[in-house]
DNA sequence: ATTTATAACGAAAACGTTACCGGGAACGTT
DNA sequence: AACGTTCCCGGTAACGTTTTCGTTATAAAT
């Protein structure tokens, strides 16, 4: 890290412009101005026009934290958060971002890193700042819900994507039993007898809904339920899924389809397959969830569940500032958001 | 999307506590327990204990837009860039989001679809908004720099990854030109003569800089530069990559190497390659820019440049706050943060 | 001519916080 | 005893905006 210019220094301009400076020089009062501004109907539209093209000539901006002081109403929205550096939260945040600059509300975002003690400290944090409202998806671990639960009583707040059915308030979320049964389902009407699911050792919401989706369509279908095939791993990666994969193949009897309930994991079964020689999808198909970037990067390309995050996103600030607007009430209701299967090669020879 | 439970409704509590609240309950004027909070000199230790404790105890926040509103500052930077959903740029705004936390700063992000107005507009509300501070990533197509300008004498402003040297303000950028050299000299130190570049059509910061990097280390190793070796393209894109390999391939004396300024398009040229069954890197070696997660998906494992995005977000920070905390003086310098080459399969046999 | 209604604007309070100014009490110094 | 200093604390103004209430002037109605 270096620096390659020199340095130069400028003096910086200031000049803020407020309802007083505009109200001196047009010799009306500050009342007026304002009101003239805000499309007041005790103003005469003479007035209006001379108000609102000097503000213009002058580069008026009005100050916002004024404003927000005034109606304690900040018009922020808070969004917290795992990791923004997943492709599929990416996504989310964008449909946030749109969303809630169409309806002219600002986002400040952060993440909990996984951690629930971050993830309290930033919820204490964004109310102490005055957010109108907290979009929450939660970290895996997050076991004491108290504090949300209290934080849920005096502000507006939105669970995304990773939500606690223990929390009392709106959750968006995709149908996560429902999508991981269409795909098992899949799996069955390929042809497959013998599927393995990998999911997360720790009960997060998402993972114990895969799987009740997989259970369901085993029985459905009339499959057994063989407990070698069902593994677990506390970080569902692409890592674990290598090793998995080798556990998987050590079996007396091989399963013949592996569905992983993200993406990541699956890669990581398909290099092991790969490595393996093992034909993907006829000797063992592989199944994932997310429609994540790299599922179409690996080869055999991967069949998965497409998570439409944008949608996710934008669902869960209309409905935030839906509570927002309904002043002091709490909502409590669970929004689904449909998913669609991906089909690709290696879950289908094309 | 439907609902799935029946909808609940409660009363939000409210109660907003205020520093007059406290003051009348302690027998103690607002100052007092103002200054209390604040842990000024000026108050006994007693009493500052005695009003901490019970501010705890009521559960008081601070309203920050009052106190941004007295101060006139918000302890919020902005944060522009083309494009979340990008694995860099995410890692990027985890950076900032880190440094800026710890600084006891919280960030509005916002992108700008790569569109020049959509940035303006961004930049406006940004301002009109209040932050402190501002830091952008240049859309591609950014022509007209004189808001910007303008902009960056009125609020702090610091420019980094896609920056543009018409704007006068502090510049965090990627070697690129050293990345690209060395990158380019490590084709050559394996042997390859005849060395490809794909690069944008635009001629934006980073395209070009690389693009200088490339001709010096053929130039320094006395290799004739090719025209028909040199394609550009509009959209950087992974399609775009498969299309221009076959471009490529088409050639009389075809390249030996090729250098694309992004990772997926790197991902594209090698799809093509190994559909024709090219063998990589004997036949033709492939090196990409970036470090994307997709680099380690694809096979044989792509040699790229690593950028350190975290390290650019929280450098970026750092400068823009020295720039907040020193008033009205426009700092103008660029900051060079060094990036590493990643060797893997798509350029040496291991 | 007097009252009433209405249109167009001004004055002032309020939001919650901090900074500045000032003042009383206690203590030490001459 | 008179004075200066220090320690703690209170009162008040101010930040920029919106809003409530009040005021004036004009027009309309009696």
């Amino acid at each position: 890290m270096y620096f390659y210019e020199n340095v130069i220094v400028i003096m910086r301009k200031k000049a803020t412009i407020t309802l007083k400076n505009l109200a001196e020089d047009l010799n009306l009062s500050v009342s007026t101005v304002s009101r003239a501004l805000n499309n007041h109907q005790d103003i005469r539209p003479a007035t209006k026009e001379l108000v609102c093209s000097y503000a213009k000539k002058m580069n008026y901006f009005p100050n916002l934290f004024a404003k927000g002081f005034r109606s304690q109403k900040t018009h922020i929205i808070g969004l917290i958060v795992p990791q923004i550096s997943n492709y599929f939260t990416s996504t989310v945040i964008e449909g946030v971002l749109q969303e809630a600059e169409e309806k002219g509300y600002r986002v400040i975002v952060s993440e909990s890193k996984n951690c629930p003690d971050k993830q309290e400290e930033l919820i204490q944090m964004m109310r102490q700042f005055g957010v109108d409202g907290l979009l929450l998806s939660l970290t895996r671990k997050t076991k004491n819900v108290q504090n949300i639960i209290a934080a849920a009583e005096r502000i507006p707040l939105v669970l995304l994507d990773k939500v606690s059915n223990k929390i009392p308030c709106t959750h968006i979320i995709i149908n996560e039993e429902q999508a991981a049964f269409e795909a098992v389902e899949h799996l069955i009407h390929t042809g497959k007898k013998n599927i393995a699911i990998i999911k997360e050792t720790e009960k997060s919401f998402n993972s114990e809904m895969r799987y009740t989706g997989y259970l369901k369509a085993l029985k459905k279908h009339n499959l057994p339920i063989n407990e070698q095939y069902i593994l677990s791993t506390e970080d569902i990666s692409l890592q674990h899924g290598q090793r998995l994969a080798y556990q998987l193949l050590s079996l007396q009897k091989r399963p013949d389809a592996v569905f992983t309930i993200t993406d990541d994991c699956a890669i990581g079964v398909i290099k092991t397959l790969k490595k393996l020689q093992i034909k993907i999808p006829d000797d063992i198909a592989v199944l994932g969830f997310s429609n994540s970037l790299n599922s179409t990067i690996i080869s055999p390309k991967l069949t998965t569940v497409d998570q439409p995050g944008q949608k996710i996103g934008a669902t869960s600030v209309k409905y935030l500032i839906e509570e927002i607007d309904n002043e002091n009430q709490v909502i409590s209701k669970t929004v689904e958001i449909k998913t669609h299967l991906v089909v690709r090669g290696s879950t289908l020879k094309l």
